[in-house]
DNA sequence: TCCTAAGCGAGACGGTACGTCTTGTCTTCCA
DNA sequence: TGGAAGACAAGACGTACCGTCTCGCTTAGGA
């Protein structure tokens, strides 16, 4: 049973051949345009290959946001703490959009699919939830209930996070962060009282 | 030249049973699972006619934003006037999808394809540059550039009013419109200084 | 309903086109190396073309078949009376066979599948069955089985068929008719008393 | 160079694995239903192993044949002398056929393919060829040619095979032999003058 | 009142992509 | 080092939609 390293190795070759492939088209035609067969020629792959590694493409595009993730996290592991501060956590996402940007506009563009923004959508609330349920999401005496703030406060983040991937602006991660807080930190205080 | 108008009622009824087969479906399966055949066959038309009305399924659904659309402004010219207030639109917004929430949640949920939503946010967005761009839209010396700063408005409103449209909640349209100007106004404040 | 026929000439040339294709490809290949995707390229038409009008290959070689069988039974009938007499039947399949030649070698030389022949095979016996039963097919006192009779009979006529079919040699078909009834009438004589 | 013979033994028990599994399937699903997939399966084995030892699903199945042939060519020459007459050698043939009908059902009945029956067709023709040619073979002032009167009587001999070994009749082997004599000697003698 | 142009239903058609299946080759590991 | 396991490229299969098309029928409206 160790000796599986080696068709494991071919396997994760193959795995990341078609990831690489999807994203590159991606970047080319957009999310929608891109069929399984443009991803096969041009991985240079079988049919049933890609067939035996992904359910379909968006199966294949979900597991690039995956790798994506599992990255995301190192990255905050690694740095400062977010001391319950959410405006640090997108700071962190906007530094590491800004350092793979390419990856980024693949899979969160406006070339892009749908699937890909739900999931990070659905991801970010989920780490919000985690990290700052005691600040806030539990009580119950505010006037905007915890899961419309929380929707609030993901939904705006990606709205700037898309317009900034979508627009070749020079604007560094920082900058960005400060018009998210500028524009969310007063509302949010203000409803915390 | 004159003798078109029966031709025309005939024309008008057929786009009509389109458009209602389409809303009907997307509601009973979301709209990417609608195919042109489902419509055409609750609609009782032949293939031919559908694509002598419509290019395709987009356009079809379109046409229908497009109706929406033509009431709301009517019902906007008919209310009070937004005296430059953005909050004051997006209450009659609220409030207009309160009075017609199969229509809304058809279009702009999240059984509605991603169509109608990039249609409803460019619509909006250009009816905010219309009104206000005096107060602040080209004002050079913000820290947040307009072009965001109407991004970030138009994506906060719709992510509010989509939440409402996929959640059964018993919210009237005026509390949504006070969450909403709760949790925008102070930033916008504090950014027009 | 009357305005079928128009559309049912479309469908009508749309089956020769694939019969003839699929005839050409079996003469140049052989039955079993000819696919779908090869026919399809061959009569110019759209995959679902086919499969709208034969449920697969084994379908629209049989109605290729069944062409032949109606022909074969035209000619029949204006041809003499068999007086019960099979190898005058025997005659006039042999004659049938030389005046179509290409035909039958696509549908039952050895280039046509296996399909075609047990087809033949099926429907001669039925043949036999329905124009001699009196004869000799209900005796029960006979050592060799009617079932056996029939069987020998038809796989006797069709091996000198083939071997015809399949051997470009210049014999016509009333000398190969002779040898047939050569070599199986004596047997047949005897097994009846 | 001596440990080849453990070699050997283990390539031998890998080759009958095969044949066992295939031969197994045939007569469950059918020649033409078994794919190389099911081989595998059934028999524990590799896909390389497979196509280390067969060149196709064919050559494993021809390879079943060839022992059924060296088997068969033991018993006749274990058994009496064919004097000359091909209707004692169509004997030992329903013979061994009926003391191996599992193995010849499977090989030669409906299930089989059309490959193993061309391949004995072609093994009896020659056989007949070697034994019989002074008798007639040669002979240019036939009515009938040598060559069709060879495939005539193989025909003929395998239609009976064939229907004995599809029909569950109780028939010995030597009753079907007689049935065989009656129905080709008449006509055999007749050409023969 | 009849004629004629257009709207319309029905659905055949050429295409394209899908997800499944089988084949024969090639790569890796292990005994 | 040679045989077993199984990953792989290739490509056919049958299905589902698409957008174009041809065909007769119905149904105004103007003559």
């Amino acid at each position: 049973m160790v000796g599986k390293v080696g068709v494991d190795r071919r396997i994760q070759r193959t795995r990341q051949i078609l990831q690489d492939a999807l994203m590159a088209l991606i970047l080319e035609k957009g999310y929608d345009a891109v069929t399984v067969q443009d991803v096969i020629d041009r991985a240079n792959v079988g049919r049933s290959t890609f067939y035996s590694h992904f359910q379909d493409k968006d199966a294949l595009f979900l597991s690039g946001f995956e790798s994506l993730r599992e990255q995301f996290e190192q990255y905050l592991s690694d740095g400062a703490s977010m001391n319950g501060d959410p405006w640090n956590l997108s700071l962190q996402m906007f530094q590491h959009a800004q350092s793979h940007l390419q990856l980024y506009k693949a899979l969160a563009g406006k070339q892009g699919g749908t699937v890909a923004l739900e999931h990070i959508h659905k991801y970010l609330t989920a780490l919000m939830r985690e990290h700052f349920k005691s600040q806030f999401l539990e009580r119950k005496d505010m006037d905007v209930p915890p899961d419309v703030l929380a929707h609030y406060m993901v939904s705006s983040f990606m709205a700037l996070l898309t317009w900034w991937l979508d627009h070749d602006v020079p604007y560094p991660a920082e900058r960005m962060n400060d018009m998210y807080r500028q524009l969310t930190q007063p509302g949010i205080i203000a409803v915390l009282r």
